[in-house]
DNA sequence: AAACGCTGTTCCGCCTGACGGAACACGGGG
DNA sequence: CCCCGTGTTCCGTCAGGCGGAACAGCGTTT
């Protein structure tokens, strides 16, 4: 386990994650590592072009070259690929934000999103992750998932008392969802998201679409309407992932 | 310079940037590494989540990790988190896809975009690089950079042969480019694309905004409506981008 | 069936190169 | 003017990365 590459990714990653330019005292400080250990590796990071230093205050950022990385990867990925075309369909037909999620750990992955040209809250973006349980997407997926059980638990656990979280009853839900084919929930007030999954060949969901917009839009016949067209989307796509 | 940190990247690329998952001789041969030392970094970057192996075949692929943290330093980026109400604003205005770039050595990366839901061609997609003089938004940058020359250089170098590019017409036009305060051209035959600058404070273009769309669709009437939505937004954004 | 060529993996001795403490240069504040 | 903070550099020590070689498993070839 080469230790110093294990550093380099930390310290790529605190200055990633930073709001602002960081400071190296502070890097060195926060991951508990030696201030000259720290220059070092950020030199070379600089000379790997992923990191960059400000002129004036020394100040360290990262550059845009992780996220070119990152992109081209994305760009391979099968389902991503496969989705593209139906997203923008979806997002055509209903009009409303359609996203496509993967699961990943415990938590569902926003891989990619079409957000509505109508106004709309605040949601979350591509490359963000939110615990699985607590996203229309995750939902659909856990219905098809086996350690779904083990997933919801470890949940459960991390949110704590952040919300009166149910476990038990959240999976009985989901056999329901299973049963049904699609979620429909409202994560908050005021905000509908219907969610189906992408089935693969294994029987596990590869991913999720989801439609999601304000309550006020999303009425018993536009919900619908989006369910159907949500469904056919993802029984095509099954098709096509199944082949991979 | 470390170099097993310097290798761990140049691995975590060619496993990102590989079209499916790679084996590690072809790695350790590309890379002109001995096996043993693509091994054990390869192990580590899957410690690290960067990177995981498929069950079957053994080979590598990269994971999403690398993609979420350039993501995070991306939503940070000021020029974006400026420009993204202006985008979805433009794009309804005008119907057409609206794209940000910035410079990015002698390229211009795609930083954002918000594609029309109307048909298009495949088009650039965020976090690609083209040589910034070939693209719209290049051109607008390059028109306000002192160092345009030395870029133009560069890129006609680069290219060499592959078109019929003439270096000093190039920067001829980047002068009326500059007076005037916006592109249009015509980068293949049937799209047309038009873009400006967003002026920071110290003269030099933060990035660009450009719209594209096919001939068919922007006419003379639509062109001009996108230039006055594409001049209003740049200079609303270089007010907010100043005071970064 | 046995030998081969290929894969990913592991072992281990050598020695390089990362480590980290300390000293440095610069800069603003008290 | 000194002190505390920053980022940077130096250098002796020694751990840990390096890489050659050997391993185990699998398919194909002979």
């Amino acid at each position: 386990m080469d230790t110093s590459v294990a550093r380099a990714f930390s310290i790529l990653e605190a200055v990633a994650r930073a709001p602002a330019p960081v400071r190296l005292s502070d890097l060195a400080h926060d991951l508990a590592l030696q201030k000259s250990t720290v220059h070092r590796i950020l030199k070379t990071l600089s000379a790997l072009g992923y990191v960059d230093q400000e002129a004036v205050t020394d100040r360290y950022r990262p550059t845009l070259k992780a996220w070119e990385v990152g992109m081209v990867a994305v760009r391979n990925h099968p389902v991503r690929r496969a989705a593209a075309p139906f997203l923008t369909d979806l997002q055509t037909a209903t009009g409303e934000t359609v996203s496509l999620t993967v699961l990943s750990g415990d938590d569902v992955l926003y891989l990619d999103k079409i957000v509505s040209p109508r106004p709309m809250k605040f949601s979350t973006q591509p490359g963000s992750r939110i615990p699985a349980p607590l996203a229309a997407g995750g939902q659909a997926i856990l219905a098809h998932e086996p350690e779904a059980a083990a997933i919801v638990r470890r949940v459960a656990a991390r949110l704590l008392n952040r919300r009166d979280f149910d476990s038990d009853a959240f999976l009985r839900q989901l056999l329901v969802i299973r049963e049904r084919g699609y979620t429909l929930s409202r994560p908050e007030p005021d905000v509908v998201a219907v969610a189906a999954p992408i089935m693969g060949r294994d029987g596990r969901a590869a991913g999720a679409l989801t439609v999601s917009g304000p309550a006020s839009r999303l009425g018993e016949t536009e919900q619908q309407a989006a369910i159907e067209a949500l469904l056919l989307a993802c029984a095509r796509l099954a098709e096509t992932v199944g082949q991979i």
